[in-house]
DNA sequence: GGAACCTTACCACGGCTTTGTGAAGGTTTG
DNA sequence: CAAACCTTCACAAAGCCGTGGTAAGGTTCC
């Protein structure tokens, strides 16, 4: 029983209870359960949750803003999209009549895609 | 002259002249200003207008998410620091000391920077 | 020059997010 | 088994965000 419960964790972690649960319903740091289902944090959620802290504090963020990191990593047509519409801000295209610019994007997406699935495998960054 | 004066945008575009401004206070469409500090939106501007709008509405965002996507884009230590804390979600390193990854991190971001920035000769000082 | 437009800078309000607290009840463990 | 902890749920205060309005003043252009 190296792992912690919620007010242990609050502890050494600097969030509140409340928060820690909050977190959680973020889908920021879910620790795993007991049997009896009592929240259960290990040294990787403990860290987890003191880098977020850091994280926060660095750039000025709020959770909303790394739960949105979150999305744009887990839905690609979000990403694709929000990117598109970034990249547009520097060259954008006059010829693209305005409304299909969004269809536009979204059927790149869709190419996009199905490129990625076909070659499938990781597309984790190396570092 | 075919660029519209803030009112004119607004009727076109949908968004109101107030939140013309505040679009522009988020950095997320700076249309250029005439000689007497006139906003003129030029048919790119427009068009990101609406598809700003379309991209809102269709993914359930706010102006600050788009806002922050933005900000992931333009600040790479952001950008490498939010993506490494998202990576360790999955698969957390045990091994590495619980205070160290976010120096690790920024270390690894200024490496980054340093190569940027020796490559890029305009960048004003840094204090 | 004057009408009609624009600028920035405030204050304000409704709604959503963040955070605390308490109630009612289940789990752990000495 | 009892003390001390945990759970979920709900209510509430504080704060921020998106949005409107208005005031004091500068610009455009007929």
């Amino acid at each position: 029983m190296d792992a912690l419960t919620i007010n242990e964790a609050a502890e050494t972690s600097g969030w509140s209870p409340r928060m820690l649960r909050y977190i959680e319903e973020l889908g920021l740091v879910e620790p795993p359960r007991s049997s009896g289902g009592y929240r259960l944090y290990g040294p990787g959620e403990l860290q987890r949750l003191r880098t977020l802290r850091q994280l926060l504090d660095r750039f000025g963020l709020g959770l909303g803003d790394v739960g949105f990191a979150r999305r744009m990593q887990t839905e690609s047509d979000l990403r694709t999209t929000v990117e598109g519409w970034l990249r547009s801000e520097a060259a954008r295209p006059e010829h693209v009549p305005a409304d299909d610019w969004l269809a536009w994007e979204q059927d790149k997406h869709e190419r996009l895609l199905a490129e990625a699935t076909r070659r499938d495998t990781t597309l984790r960054e190396t570092r």
